[in-house]
Parts: structure tokens; C-alpha cells; sequence
DNA sequence: GACAAAGTGTCTAATGTTTGTCTATGTGTC
DNA sequence: GACACATAGACAAACATTAGACACTTTGTC
């Protein structure tokens, strides 16, 4: 099929050997030779630059250059398989390796306008004021309300929510970056389950966590319940949390909610909040996740997770 | 449709090459022999302006110019492809550049390992080493590519990719913060559409743009096109970059691309790159937009645009 | 064991080709 | 007059070509 015919150097670069060396295997074993160009220049077939592979894999496995250099093809292949299963027997490639209100409507403002700078600015201004902690309660929920408010009754589009999202989740994570983390802290998964496309309250989640000495992995909107339970595994995570936003009346959500708490170790803590979060609330019971209502209530929820020595002792 | 005929400045625009460029491969190898109007001026049909596109992707892939210069239509395509698959199988030859591999390889473990501090880390020191051109242009802009193509080939899940995405978003808005931007500058609006979920490309996209000045407003992934004109013109921004990387055979989005254009100001110029790209070559040229190969490119693209404002001032 | 010969990859030098850019200059267009 | 575009040719950088020197290892022989 394809009649491509590639330059020494594409060449050299697709096998890995030298132009030097590709040369001097012609010219000393003749283990190529390509066409040439008017202008004598090499041109290398797609089944040449394949046995120019097959020759070094080959070579690099101890087999003498002289010895394989005009091997046919079949013999080559033969010999690349052998080289090939006696590296992967090798060693083991583990691949693990009063003012809120001027804020808010500020903040609001920004939003209707797409003004990234001035939404930037208001939070800023917040976040000097209020602190961390006051931002988040005061002003970040509460806009994060007002957007899935105005949005469901259409004043906004989705582009606002997601420019919304976007700008409140840079601040959101520049300031938690501040907090490092200890080497020990505890890790919490935080995520919005499939289906869920609002970002923001797990954004919120993420920040409050991460001020409370968490370290948080955040993932973000719509994962499959498997990717979520394969990625709490993975880090060890104490806790997941999860936000439920929009759509309040998905009924694949059940099954979702239902496999995750299958599929994932069970001393991690499943953490549920959000607007959507009284919409499912069996199910919430059902599979012992704790229902978050609020930021402080997460605080403290959070809180208890980091001792659970209290609970049997003292 | 088919509009008419442009003119080489445009095209040269359009495709990202040179007019130099495009009149010495029409020179020398008759690559395309465009129309000319009753003053000599060059005109080039959609057709051609495709298989310039063509002939700059895989000439940048390693096949001279004079060889692919007379090829038919269907094997420049079908070069266009394979050169796009030889790029995601190639990693099995290495990629000899000196430092950046490092840095590569351990974000990509990082990522692996969904662990924030490191893939943070890694980044910052890339960041000091590379400064933030070198840092998109040579570590995020493959790592992108790289965790496309892991997660492609099922060695990643999509919570390696979200999470992956949100430890990068922050990274990048927190540098590209730095350069609030003058009052005046020109307005880029950054977003993928519907159904396009990959965030990566668009956010290289937002934090490149910064860098040169540009007033970012970043819309995020998987919005509809009346919301991304509607952002558009209530934000007057004087270009949209799209990133398309998945999935490539989407149907609706030709539908989606076309909405866009009408219902977006003429005078907006539309900036289409990602891996996705090239597939949908006929109508990024049908809606005359202007495809991004990469990230130079881009910016070349972007230092374009903000010149031509003097049309109409003074 | 010593030594020569062969095997192998790297490097340089001199020369030539390919490719993109640049300059000079002329011509339409606004 | 300023600008975009045209042509032609000069030019430089990147890339290829050959031939052969060199360093190092392996192999075979005395």
C-alpha cells in the first residue's frame, strides 16, 4: 500500500539508529539498500524502515550485525520475537509506577458580562476580607447557588456557567495551592458522578478540604462510577466526595451511586452534597453515604473523618 | 457555498504558510496552480487551500516537499492520515531531545499515579527552566498528546484525564494570571464545541494566548455554537479558538461549526487546531477558518490578528 | 598471554542538494 | 504615496553524500 518513501533522516528517526549508522550497515552488509533519487539520495521504503527496526531490536539483543544484516525478512521477524519475549521476561515493567451582598452581586455581574478580570477581582477583594474560610461560605455558595439559580430560569446561558466555573476554579485552586499539604494528610477524592455536568460545587468542596489540611485529588464533572472507585483505590483515598447539582432526576444516578459504593474499599467515606442531593436521598441512605447540607457541616464532617481514633477511643 | 476564490494572503493565513512559501512550492514543484484575475493576482479555490493545508502537515512529517508536491487529492489524504497515526504510534522510537524528557516522563507518572503534588512540581520546574512559552510549547503541549493517546490505548482511565486536566487548568491559569492584560486588548475567546470533551487543547490554547497579551475569556469543553456566539458577541471578542481532539468522527459537529460561523460577526475570526483537526478539513474551509497546526502556529496566527484593527482606526 | 585481524560504531572533511527566506524591482489598487 | 502582490534571483541553513580516520571490542592464531 502505502509507496511512501521516506529521507534518511525520518528514517533515523523512526528506527532510532543513526543516519551514520544506517549508512555504514549498507555500505559495509548491505542490510539495506533503498532506491535513490535523481540526485542519489536514499529513499526508504516502508517495509526497509521496518527491517532497519527489526535489525537493531535484533542487534541490541547480542545478535552480531554481520551475522543477521541479510537475513530475509521472515527470519528477521522470527528472531525479533524471540529477543522480544526474552526482554519481557526481564525485569518487571510495573507501568503504577454587609458587604457579601456587594461581593455577590458583583460577582454576579461579572458572570452576566463575561468579565473574567472583574469576577477575578471581586474574589479577590473577598478572599482579603473575608479569609479563606469566609470566602468560600460567603460568597463563593451563595454564587454558586445564584448561577445554578439563574441559569435554570434562562437570565444566563451554559457559557456563563462554564466561564463562571472556569475563572472561580482558577482562583479556587491558586489559593489552595498555598496549602501544600502535609506528607501525611489524608487524601480526599473529589468528583461529580456521571451525568453530574456542574463543577462548582465540587470546586467548593475541593477548596474547603484543602483549607482544613486535606489533600485533594480533584477530578472534576461526569466520571463513571468505576473511574471514580479505580481512582480512590489507586490513592488511598479516606474519603470521596461527591456533588450532585443538575439534573435532579436522572434515574441512571441510582445505579451509579449503588456501584460506587460497591466497587470501593469500604472504610472510604462516601461524602454527598449539593443541591440535587435531597433528590436522592434513598438512594444516599441505602449505600450509608453521609448527606452533607452545608459548608460547615462538611467542615465538621471532615473534621471527624481525620480522628476516627474517637470513635472507639475516649 | 463554495466561496469564491481568495487571495494568497488569506490563504497563506488560513493554512499557516508563507506566501513565500506557497509561490515558490508553486514554482518549483507546481504544487497548486491557482487561477489568476486579469492582473496576475492569485486565486485560490477551497480545493487548493485544502491541499496546501495537506501539503504543510506532511511535509512537516518528514516527506520532502518535491516528492508530495504532484500527488493526487486521494494520496495527499491518505499521507495526511497515515503521517497522523505515525505520530501516535512512533513513541516506540524515541525522541531525542535532551531535558524535557524528564520532564515529560514524570508528569506522565504523575499523571499514572493520580499524584498532584509531583505533577505540580514537575511543572514548576519546568516552568523556571523553560519559561512559560517553552513550558506549553514543549511539556504541556506532549503531555497533552501523550495522555490522549494513553488513555486512547486504555493504559489511562478518564479520571487519570480529568484529574490530569484539573491539576493543568489551575497551573495555567495561575501563570497566565500574571499577565492581566492591558485594557485594550483584543478580546480571544477560547472553548471547544458540543461534544468535543477535551479540555487540554483549549486551555494550551487560553494560556498561550495570555502570554501574548490577549484579554483570555475560557469557556471550557462541550459547549453548543449559539452559546459560543452568543458569548462571542456579547464579549466582542475579535477571534474563537476551538480545540477539537475527540472524538474525530463526530457528525453533528460539522452541523455545529457551520451554526457557529453564521451566527458569529463576520469581522470574528475562527481559529480551529487540535488533533482532531485535520478531519474535518472540508468544513474548516468551507466556514473559512483559519487551521491551527500548532502551537507556533498559533501564535503567528494570534499576532496576525492584532494588527489588522488599523483598518479601521485613524 | 600476546598480537594481529576483523567487527563495529563514531567522527570529520569536502562536496552537493533541498528548502525556505530575503532582496530588488515592477505593477496594479486604494 | 502606501500597500499588497508579482517575478526573478541571491542566499543561508539544514540536510545528504562519499571517503576515510579513529577508537574500541571481539575473535582467532601463534
Amino acid at each position: 500500500m502505502a509507496v511512501a518513501h521516506q529521507a534518511i533522516k525520518v528514517v533515523a528517526r523512526r528506527t532510532g539508529l543513526s543516519a551514520h549508522v544506517i549508512r555504514i550497515w549498507e555500505k559495509r552488509y548491505g542490510a539495506v539498500e533503498p532506491e535513490r533519487t535523481g540526485t542519489n539520495r536514499r529513499l526508504y521504503s516502508d517495509e526497509q524502515i521496518e527491517r532497519l527496526s527489526l535489525l537493531r531490536e535484533i542487534t541490541q539483543n547480542g545478535h552480531s550485525i554481520s551475522h543477521v544484516a541479510k537475513l530475509p525478512m521472515e527470519k528477521l521477524r522470527q528472531l525479533g520475537q524471540e529477543s522480544q519475549s526474552a526482554i519481557s521476561h526481564g525485569p518487571h515493567a510495573r507501568t503504577e509506577t454587609k458587604e457579601e451582598p456587594t461581593y455577590l452581586e458583583g460577582c454576579i455581574a461579572a458572570v452576566k458580562s463575561l468579565d473574567s478580570r472583574g469576577l477575578n477581582e471581586a474574589l479577590s477583594r473577598a478572599e482579603s476580607e473575608l479569609g479563606a474560610q469566609g470566602l468560600l461560605q460567603r460568597l463563593v455558595a451563595p454564587l454558586a447557588q445564584a448561577i445554578g439559580e439563574l441559569w435554570r430560569d434562562g437570565v444566563i446561558t451554559a457559557a456563563h456557567e462554564h466561564f463562571a466555573t472556569a475563572v472561580i476554579r482558577i482562583f479556587l485552586g491558586r489559593a489552595a495551592r498555598s496549602y501544600a499539604g502535609t506528607d501525611n494528610a489524608p487524601v480526599l477524592l473529589v468528583a461529580t458522578p456521571a451525568g453530574q455536568i456542574h463543577e462548582l460545587g465540587a470546586l467548593l468542596v475541593g477548596a474547603a478540604a484543602a483549607n482544613l489540611g486535606w489533600h485533594v485529588t480533584y477530578l472534576g464533572a461526569s466520571l463513571p462510577a468505576a473511574e471514580i472507585a479505580g481512582a480512590a483505590r489507586q490513592n488511598r483515598a479516606r474519603a470521596v466526595a461527591l456533588s450532585l447539582v443538575y439534573p435532579e432526576d436522572d434515574p441512571r444516578l441510582e445505579g451509579e451511586l449503588t456501584r460506587l459504593r460497591e466497587s470501593l474499599p469500604a472504610e472510604v467515606t462516601l461524602l454527598v452534597g449539593g443541591r440535587a442531593m435531597p433528590a436522592y436521598r434513598d438512594t444516599l441512605v441505602k449505600i450509608a453515604a453521609v448527606q452533607i447540607s452545608d459548608l460547615p457541616h462538611l467542615c465538621s464532617a471532615l473534621d471527624d473523618l481525620r480522628k476516627p481514633a474517637r470513635k472507639v477511643g475516649r
